[in-house]
DNA sequence: TCAGAAGCTGGCCGATCGGTCAGATTGTTG
DNA sequence: CAACAATCTGACCGATCGGCCAGCTTCTGA
């Protein structure tokens, strides 16, 4: 890790540029601008501007994979409350690659990088309804893990640690609420 | 109104790439070429590429107005189901231009299209809380707005009406659960 | 000391972007 | 018919995009 103090200057100013202008409205010219180098520079470190993003999105992926693989052990109460906690921890930390994904949304063809975690996103679904297949049970999961996203990559940094607890217990209200 | 049909041409197929591509991820010589004229036509027709867009929210944005008008005159659980009722006739109605919210929704800066449709934003959330000032209750109704917009055109089009009545069925139950 | 690897850069490439403009074509009206 | 406006187009503009490359520094280890 950490293989150059530049290649990690990079990959922190680029996931603050893609986080707040998208993927497609970020440059190269303007990551090098930040950081303080020159355009080539940061294609010395990346092979391409789509291979900064797959760098960014590893660690999330991974986090996410862990606690899916957690939550397939437990039993329905359990696997919701957990994964409610955990995503909403998931999401607060990684804000920046959670915004990333919602501005890819749109382009449902050319993203190579976000396609091993749609698995996880499906059990994290479904873990969320607590294993359960009622149709109506499982769109209310949907809306609350797509609600939670677009609501905490759309606050402030400064109210973020409060904002996951608040997302986690409103979360598990609207859930279990039978 | 229908000034001219290649005017309407123009505004149909830029919807629908818009809403799959993403506003910068669209050009005007894409949006050319489906409606078969030259990109100097749609320029003739459109002072420019935000000219458009401009064109487009226009519709959405006056029946949002409407909606938030009609919420204002009830109070608390009237109010909040037919902002509930409301809300999800609009955006499945308005699926293209609700997906360009969150298109755009990274760049907070350059949208004066978007700005006028804020305060109804505002009233739709307060009602969708019943008027409460609960922070809880205002965050779970931030939850419930963006996760129905962003469930609802992540759906294929041929589900759309179901989707309507079943995402509002489960955003009253989510909110009313006390 | 010095060769080679690693890091970095300016300059350049073809493609595409949004936008402009002069002029051709078409339709309407007196 | 002529005259005028509406419609449409190809050619072109400057800017910017992602990416490539030759070559310049700087570091490192035998």
């Amino acid at each position: 890790m950490a293989r150059s103090k530049t290649r990690d200057e990079i990959l922190s100013v680029a996931a603050r540029q893609f986080a707040a202008a998208g993927f497609k409205g970020t440059s190269l010219q303007t990551i090098a601008d930040e950081v303080g180098c020159s355009k080539a520079t940061v294609l010395y470190h990346f092979d391409s501007k789509d291979a900064i993003l797959v760098a960014l999105i590893a660690p999330a992926g991974q986090d996410l994979a862990a606690l899916t693989a957690r939550l397939s052990t437990l039993d329905a109460d359990a696997a919701r409350d957990a994964a409610i906690e955990g995503f909403a921890e998931l999401v607060v930390r990684y804000r920046g690659e959670v915004a990333l994904i919602f501005d890819q949304m749109l382009s449902i063809f050319d993203l190579p990088a976000f396609e091993p975690l749609w698995p996880d996103f499906e059990t994290l679904h479904h873990a969320f309804a607590g294993w359960s297949s009622d149709p109506d049970e499982l769109l209310l999961a949907e809306v609350m893990l797509a609600g939670i996203s677009s609501v905490v990559l759309n606050h402030p940094d400064d109210e973020l640690p409060t904002l996951r607890d608040a997302v986690a217990r409103v979360a598990r209200r609207a859930l279990t609420s039978r």
